[in-house]
DNA sequence: CACGAGCGTATCGGCGCCCAATACTTGGGT
DNA sequence: ACCCAAGTATTGGGCGCCGATACGCTCGTG
């Protein structure tokens, strides 16, 4: 029972193969989420028609594929309702709520709580504040952990040597051109989040915005997310905007951790 | 190839057995999210405890569980991931982002786009305004159709037959104790939203809670889902509040509709 | 302290579920 | 009319999954 990039090992006698090939299904609208033949599924995932067409039947039969008007396969509403079960079970979720709606209205700008995952973060809640790009501003977006404020405010509640470690596994590559990528600028963030008590970034994820997150601990004082405020480069300097809102962060942050 | 209550019937020679054991795990925690041991799921899943094992360890290796700290097992992160690749693939989500965020500017109140899934609905977008109730305002919740402004401005919009079997099929329990369950009632209310445009609901999903609804349909005038508005009774008496904001849902949900 | 009831974990023979190749049917493009 | 690629359906065979069983552990309990 080993751990390999935070997913734990397991044993493959006790590993279902066909459990696992509809995962990877599933998994295969994450690189393009348009409507795919059973022809394409079995060549994005590597297993051959006949078990897409098995695996496809029951998982359309289930609700989590849908057939598109094209008469392709896409995902289907059934996993809403999964992530609902999931937000619904998570008591983090459950307490940064309402600590969340205080911070939005007390701040005016988009604010987020983002989940630690090791090398990357999930938006978890996002409460929107004006106009935004589509998607960027879904739930359930994965952002890399060594470049968003939030991950690198979890990394401040590190050891050192997790921090290079997890460092050393991520995948460096830049989202925007301003995305810092090199470990030594890394660090520098890192350490500042440490003296300062939260993090930011501008326009490392998204050309025009600025964000800063303080992390959320648990009973260990381990970090399990963090809680963003992001506002417009074109609204916003960003010594102002780190001013009046890491306060506001830090104290929302605390209150949620344990 | 049958329909059966809206999902696809499929030959049992293309089912996958321990596929849909797995779903069955997962869809354990809808009843009660709370962590789970593997008695418990194969109590919940009518499986038994080895079974529950084998799905149990393959799903936590993908991330679709995670330990929790007494042990047991709870849904996991990568359920998010799954609902934000179908967030993302669906383009009426996508077309919808834009024009809700702007209705939310216009009303000042909650925003919901829901979509329409024959017996239920679920909200898919949500866009808060003031304080709220935790989960009940969480994208992915399910509401019965019959007792929603959304779906009954959906049923407004199909055939008199096709209503009728709709809520034939319906579960008509009530959410609070002003939800109309009743046949005639539930008609009433459908035939008020073809001559009205929208339909509204007060109190029927939650206390305290008044909602108006237009539909938005696709390229065969069919019903795809809704656009809600949705107040406070505390802040709005029923008339003003449909006079109001009645003719901005109505806008949104044309636009919307192809 | 012994005990048993849970838990998660691990093992194993055997059967039946899933495998993959194949053929059929349909529809769209040339 | 042709062909290609799509989804659909069928089949025999093999091995992957099935489920009973057993082990070690941590509880709360008598």
């Amino acid at each position: 029972m080993t751990k390999t990039a935070g997913v734990t090992a397991v044993d493959e006698r006790l590993f279902l193969q066909s459990v696992a090939r509809a995962l990877d299904v599933l998994e295969a609208f994450a690189q393009s989420p348009r409507p795919k033949s059973l022809g394409e599924i079995a060549a994005a995932t590597g297993i051959n028609k006949s078990a897409a067409q098995r695996i496809g039947q029951t998982l359309l039969a289930r609700g989590y594929l849908e057939r598109a008007d094209s008469g392709g396969l896409m995902l289907g509403r059934r996993l809403l309702d999964r992530s609902f079960d999931y937000l619904r079970s998570n008591p983090l979720i459950e307490r940064a709520t309402p600590v969340l709606m205080e911070l939005r209205k007390l701040a005016g700008e988009r604010v987020d709580l983002s989940l630690f995952d090791d090398t990357s973060t999930i938006y978890a809640i996002r409460l929107q504040s004006k106009r935004e790009t589509f998607y960027a501003t879904l739930p359930g977006r994965r952002i890399p952990t060594f470049l968003s404020s939030g991950g690198r405010a979890c990394m401040a509640q590190m050891a050192d040597a997790a921090v290079d470690d997890l460092l050393a596994r991520s995948d460096r590559r830049p989202l925007t051109p301003k995305s810092r990528t090199g470990l030594p600028e890394i660090w520098e963030k890192v350490r500042e989040a440490r003296t300062e008590g939260y993090s930011w970034a501008a326009e490392e994820a998204l050309i025009g915005e600025v964000v800063l997150a303080a992390a959320v601990l648990d009973g260990d004082r381990r970090p399990i997310g963090a809680v963003h405020v992001a506002g417009s480069l074109s609204e916003w300097a960003i010594p102002d905007f780190r001013r009046r809102f890491s306060p506001l962060a830090i104290e929302a942050a605390r209150a949620l951790s344990t």
